[in-house]
DNA sequence: TGAAAACGTTGCCCTGCGTCAACGTTTCTC
DNA sequence: GAGAAACGTTGACGCAGGGCAACGTTTTCA
């Protein structure tokens, strides 16, 4: 049950097997279905989830309905709807299980708890938001101005499993394209 | 010389006096022309910038010269190549002043010891990884899919001062459109 | 297991925006 | 303060990619 997720933490931090197994107890697990919603936009993000098996995914949905994906976590993962989470301000987003997943799910105030008692899970939560900073520039200015066929190539290169992982139309919200553009963009790869 | 800084983080943290003067010393006063380069591409980032005057400008440069301004940060605002910074590898990215400006500035491994020494200056950058993240996020879905007059007008309500403070052409390639379409564009509004 | 819904692919048409160029204006630089 | 370089604006043109629709395939769930 938790030996994903104390791989993730022991393999960033150097933690005492006491502080792990504190850790653990506050995260409790959660199965969902394929296209279960996590949080409705509106709501207001009160937990941190842990991918065991499955896909998370944070997606916006705009006047229309055109939807577009801002996030995606795997296995091996940490998700949320961050900006609602940390503010506490009702969620601009959505965010779903897009196939039959197990989670672990932690409260964010034990989570705000956990980042101020110990250390390395303090640690933890500073990587998580350096590497998710970081990723979100490489992300604009991967995009910005390049067509489509230099997107998906991008996608490639820095995601190889993305495109496997989840269906054109998600890969298209997410990259910024149509999908018939990216069907079409595939073909010529 | 420091009221802005200490303002910057005693109105974001509780801090006794004491604290935020050690946090002064660390910091020292830079001077910079318009279009100084702070940081070249492939330098590895060793420094936290404040700003005091002026503004810091982070951008790319693609194959063709065309270049992607990926962050400004103004009067009262910090500002670094983060990637580079964080994991002390060689930059992807310029950064430069754009005007003449007042800068503080703090080395890496004083930022990192005040961050693990002084609760307070830990917390405050912590928030500035979550309100960059939050900042990358929103311009990310602010941009995704809508047209040019829809990013203008984005920039208007999130940055109320962008456009007035940068010129046109980079307005343009922090926006991922060109000058000429921006241009046009403003003249619609 | 079978009907219905969702998805991927492809063709056609159309439009938003990038490129290029010209021209007037602002701003460096010495 | 004068010449040069950079910038903002606008017009003409071309093209990448979006919208829509059609069709075959896969998935879903009573």
């Amino acid at each position: 049950m938790y030996e994903l997720l104390g791989k993730y933490i022991s393999s960033r931090a150097s933690i005492a097997a006491s502080d792990l197994e504190q850790i653990y107890t506050y995260f409790s697990p959660v199965s969902t279905k394929r296209n279960e919603h996590l949080l409705l936009s509106g709501e207001v993000c009160q937990h941190y989830y842990f991918v065991n098996k499955g896909c998370i995914r944070i997606y916006t949905i705009h006047e229309g309905g055109r939807d577009t994906s801002r996030f995606f976590a795997f296995e091996g993962g940490f998700g949320t709807a961050l900006p609602s989470f940390i503010e506490q301000v009702p969620a601009a987003e959505y965010m779903q299980t897009i196939e039959r997943s197990e989670l672990l799910r932690i409260r964010r105030a034990d989570f705000l708890h956990l980042a101020e008692t110990i250390p390395a899970f303090g640690f933890i939560y500073r990587q998580i938001l350096e590497q998710g900073f970081i990723m979100a520039q490489k992300r604009i200015y991967g995009f910005q101005g390049f067509d489509a066929l230099e997107k998906v190539k991008w996608v490639i290169r820095h995601q190889p499993d993305f495109l496997l992982r989840v269906s054109n139309k998600m890969a298209a919200s997410y990259l910024g394209i149509s999908p018939s553009t990216l069907s079409r963009t595939k073909a010529k790869l």
